[in-house]
This record gives structure tokens, C-alpha cells and sequence, in this order.
DNA sequence: ATTCACCGTTGTGTATACAAGATATCAGAG
DNA sequence: CTCTGATATCTTGTATACACAACGGTGAAT
């Protein structure tokens, strides 16, 4: 029996299967909509029905997707809409984030909150969009951790997590990492001067901006598919 | 024209599970520290394991039970701290609901909140804690509501439930109502002004005093502990 | 007496079988 | 031709069976 799924022994196939449904469901090639077939999931994976249902469950959770009694699991048609308030929790989350980590940072994490940014900055000097996007996520982790919430780091990442796929959209957006790149180092400048509310406010916009950016993109879309 | 919540119907042993094992974890049935037996909760709740484990995956989901791999799942020894720092995330959530709800609530959604205001104000006057309790979490939903953002309601009103055993810890201090309807009165002033900082202002100070008030219960039955 | 190895027990993880609800299909009446 | 009702089929939800890892105990060796 071929093994598409690479199964370590000691951890769960439904976590891995979780992670492999996630992966398809924000890469669209689950769109929103699709109905999630159980069986048919299973066979495409190659394990039975039980640990497709439990990874489903656990997406159900997560939000990732919707399962009604009786109708089975469905990737959500997340509207723009929904999008966009996610964007502005998040935006609030990440303000916490910086308003905490204004009061709190360590030593130790000032550094290591700097290396976060230099790395950026080589990213966009050597123009690198993905990697600064990569780089850009770290450093952003580095300042939940800085909160010293540790529920606080959980609940941003879980949600910077899943707006990830939105967020990705904007990669290539014109000058988009030299202006990320300057909103960093005054949010950088804040933390270390430990300027909380300066650092809440930084954040705050540097988040807004793209669920602003988003909602611009969506808007475009629209017109280009009413237009054309 | 509206429906309230159209009934889930949750057809799902499974869901109907997970609440009762939630009910059982947070009223201390099972304390931390439990570890939760498939087969033994199979037999007390009547089913089998496999509506058990979808139940458990959930609870793990939501952060109220720890599974791990091929060691099964055990109620978690929720520091005193972990749920502090949960209160001073739901201080932020509800902070923001409060800054949104200045500058987006309707008519309506104003009668609303003064009709839940009014109602605790009764269970205030009855000196019923109980059901100024209840009330108070319509109160609080009817703010959410006003938010117009239906992710962060969706997180406010996780968490609030979240945190829901250890606000109940609080009920009957002393004067805890009458100072609570205080603080509702003054949030419910600046909504209506529609004074989005001081509404946001007061609503985290409104949650922050509860999770101080959650922490110095804690250092009050340590030291109890300690000393006898 | 202590420690390590082996083995049995226990319980999780997965597969399969069965039951019941939901959807689709088709026949018949209006 | 459309609408309604019954049946067939398919999918989910639950139960049971089986495989294998982890824990504990017993025994022997040092």
C-alpha cells in the first residue's frame, strides 16, 4: 500500500492531515465552497476515515472550515468582508503586542527583536520579496514574545496564521517592503524608547494598512471581473 | 426578518459531549492535573470511544485539555497566571469592542444595551448576584454586538466563555455588584456619547479590575494554603 | 540492595462495520 | 410540463475490532 503520507510513528496522522488539508485549503486548491468528501479525503490520503474526521474537527476549530450535523465539512466562502475584520482584530492584537513589549522587553530580546530587523533589511536591499516575507514573520513573533503574554503570543499567532494567505496577496505590491521595512523601524524605535502607546499606535496602522491594502485589492478584483 | 441563531441542531454526540466534559472540567469534577480516560468516559457518558476522542480533540482545540501523543489527554494545571494573562487579553478585546461600538452602534443596538443595563440595575436593586450575573454577560454580548465586527465578537464571546469559572469565583465579594453597575453606567455613558477612547478606556479598566481582583483571590488562598 | 532488562498489561491510534439522516432520482398526479 | 411524494443511494455519525507504543512490574545480575 503506497503511503502518500509520510507517517512518523510516534505523532498523529490527523495532526499531519490537518496541516496537509490546511495547506490545500489556502493554497485554493480546496476553493471556498468545496464540500470536503470524508471518503474521499481518506482514499486521497491513503488512511481510513477516522483520523480525516478528527483532522477536520480540529479545522473546524481553528475556523478553517465549517462542519453542519449531518452535511459534512465545507471550506467557508470566507467573505472580504470577514477578511477585513479579521485584519482589524489582528491590528488590535498586534497593538497589545507592542504595547506590552514597550514595558517589558528584555535585553536579550531588544537584541534579538534588532537581528530580526537587520535580517529584513538585507531581505529588501537584496530585494528579495519572499525572503522578506519569511524574515518579516519572525519578526513580528519576536514581539508577541516581548508582550511576556504567553496566551497573548498564542492567540496573535494563531490568527497572523491564518491571515496569512491574505497577507500574501500583497507581497509584490509596488515599494510594498521599503515602506513595511521604515513602519518597522519606528516600530522598533518606539519598543526600545519604551513608548508604549507610540508602539500600540505603529503597530496598530502597520497592520490597518493591510487590511486596507486587502479591501483595495478585493475592490480591484471585483471591477476587473465586472469590467472584463 | 431576523433570526436570533438558527438552532444548530447539533445532531452530534460528540459537540454535546465536549460541554459536558467542559462543565465537568471547569467545575472541577475533573481538577488539573485529571488525566481523562477514553475508555472511562465512554462508560460514564454511555457511547463509545469515537464520539469521546472527537470531543477531546475539540476541548485540546479550545485550550481546555492538553493531548498528547500516545499519552492521552490530561486537564492541564492552568496557572493562576496563564489566567491572568487571559484577562488582560479579554481587557483588550473588550476594550476594542467598546472603542468600536462608540462609533458604529445604531439606534436600536443603543435601546438594547440600556434595556440589559436596566435589567442589571433591577438584579442590583434585588440583590440577586445570580442573576445580575447573567445579566451582565448580555450586557457585555449586547457590546459586542455593537462592534459590527463579527470575527472579534466571535473571539470576545470565546474568551468571555473562557474565562467565564473564574469570573464566577468573584460573585459575591463585597459590593461587587453595586460597583460593577457603576462602571457599566459609566460605559454605557460614553458609548452613547459616542467617546470611543473613554469607552475603551473604561471597559479595560471595567475587565482589568476583575482579573486583579481573580489574582488577588489566588494570592489570598496560597497564602490560606501556606498558612494553615 | 540497587539497577537494568524483559515481558505483560493498559490504553491510544487506526481501520472497518453498521445505523441513521440527508440528498438525489424517478414516478405519478394535477 | 410542473410539482409532489416515495424510494434509492450516498454520506455522515457511532460502534467495534485490531495494532502497536508506553507504562509498570518482576526477575536476575552486579
Amino acid at each position: 500500500m503506497n503511503s502518500p503520507v509520510d507517517t512518523p510513528a510516534t505523532t498523529r496522522q490527523s495532526e499531519r492531515l490537518g496541516e496537509l488539508i490546511e495547506e490545500r485549503i489556502v493554497t485554493g486548491v480546496y476553493p471556498p465552497g468545496t464540500r470536503l468528501d470524508e471518503q474521499e479525503l481518506a482514499d486521497t490520503f491513503g488512511v481510513s476515515r477516522t483520523p480525516v474526521r478528527e483532522a477536520l474537527i480540529q479545522l473546524s476549530s481553528a475556523g478553517l472550515i465549517e462542519i453542519r450535523p449531518r452535511r459534512g465539512a465545507t471550506v467557508p466562502d470566507v467573505g472580504a468582508d470577514r477578511v477585513c475584520e479579521m485584519f482589524e482584530v489582528m491590528a488590535e492584537l498586534e497593538a497589545m503586542c507592542g504595547r506590552l513589549a514597550a514595558r517589558r522587553i528584555t535585553a536579550e530580546e531588544q537584541v534579538a527583536l534588532q537581528e530580526a530587523h537587520r535580517a529584513c533589511e538585507a531581505a529588501r536591499d537584496a530585494n528579495t520579496p519572499d525572503v522578506y516575507y519569511q524574515l518579516n514573520e519572525i519578526f513580528h513573533q519576536r514581539i508577541y514574545e516581548a508582550s511576556h503574554n504567553s496566551f497573548l503570543v498564542d492567540q496573535a499567532t494563531a490568527l497572523h496564521r491564518r491571515l496569512r494567505p491574505y497577507r500574501r496577496l500583497q507581497l509584490r505590491v509596488r515599494n510594498r517592503m521599503a515602506t513595511s521595512f521604515n513602519e518597522h523601524q519606528a516600530i522598533v524605535d518606539a519598543i526600545t524608547k519604551g513608548d508604549s502607546d507610540l508602539a500600540s499606535a505603529q503597530l496598530r496602522a502597520h497592520v490597518t494598512v493591510q487590511g486596507e491594502r486587502f479591501a483595495d485589492l478585493v475592490a480591484t478584483l471585483r471591477d476587473f471581473k465586472a469590467g472584463g
